[in-house]
DNA sequence: TGGCGATAGTTGCTTTTGTCAACAATAGAA
DNA sequence: TTCTATTGTTGACAAAAGCAACTATCGCCA
């Protein structure tokens, strides 16, 4: 791999960060943080119910997910219930308001993507997103985002 | 653009912000955050700067960045020099001390994306490059990132 | 079974990061 | 000249994030 390799992808990865930088901004229009939106979202559809999972997911600190998830909870858009199995754990869930703010989340960054396409034609789109399936398959994962925190 | 097109694209932003993320690790292994790490590479590497420059470019806080500005000065890495024509000005620049941490970052960026490929052979390289070139190609810029903060 | 290290979560405290407003000095246009 | 806008600095403050100590519970194993 040369440096004109390295350079025209640390030009992409300024390009993308920049101008697409989709997750960012997520919670726009809504009363929410970016890592509380990103909480509802994980919560909501990737099933992650335990404080301990999010920690890990979202690699932050457990007291600052406490606090977060005490906000949350406070605003109404979650709930802490007892696991039975584990009673140092606690289940989280969605409520009604929270699966309404999740709603609104993901339609606003739908449209956000919606926006960013607009001037492209069905084919130049269907190449983009193409060209993201080239780009997901064949970069590997970095080992050490995969194993974080190790003591 | 139906919302199966969608769905793709926010899956490969997931995977994007969180298996790449390239720029939020430039300073690794320095003593530098992110933020002056980019500030580093904006004056070392697009020249003739300004505060109000990299206000711009990068959406500080103009009292944020002067405070940024004024360790990075205390830590020896840069310099603020009377701007001739206008005297409310400084012109930054980087001294030897800031080149030599800037190639260090420079390094370290190339690293990452080396370690990133590594498994990849020069065919599949390639290939990711040219998918990332024609995202780059397509994408329109977000018209709300281009004027942000006009009042 | 009971003792003990590991784990889930909470809380107090601190540091880091970022925002806002007021201000001085200078620029530039009327 | 005078008035408004711009550049940068500073103080005060708020929000975000991290660290460490602590409680309660778990689950292993001697």
């Amino acid at each position: 791999m040369n440096s004109q390799d390295i350079h025209q992808i640390r030009a992409f990865d300024r390009f993308y960060t920049q101008t697409l930088h989709l997750t960012d901004k997520y919670h726009l229009q809504t009363t929410l943080t970016l890592v509380e939106a990103r909480l509802l979202l994980e919560i909501g559809e990737n099933g992650r119910n335990t404080a301990i999972q999010l920690v890990q997911e979202l690699r932050l600190d457990k007291g600052y997910l406490s606090r977060l998830i005490t906000r949350l909870e406070a605003n109404g858009l979650l709930q802490r219930t007892p696991d039975e199995r584990d009673k140092r754990a606690k289940v989280l869930s969605l409520t009604a308001a929270g699966r309404d703010q999740l709603a609104l989340i993901n339609r606003r960054a739908d449209d956000q993507i919606r926006r960013l396409f607009v001037d492209l034609t069905t084919e130049e789109t269907q190449r983009v997103i193409a060209a993201m399936q080239v780009i997901e398959d064949h970069v590997a994962v970095d080992p050490q985002l995969k194993t974080p925190n190790q003591p």
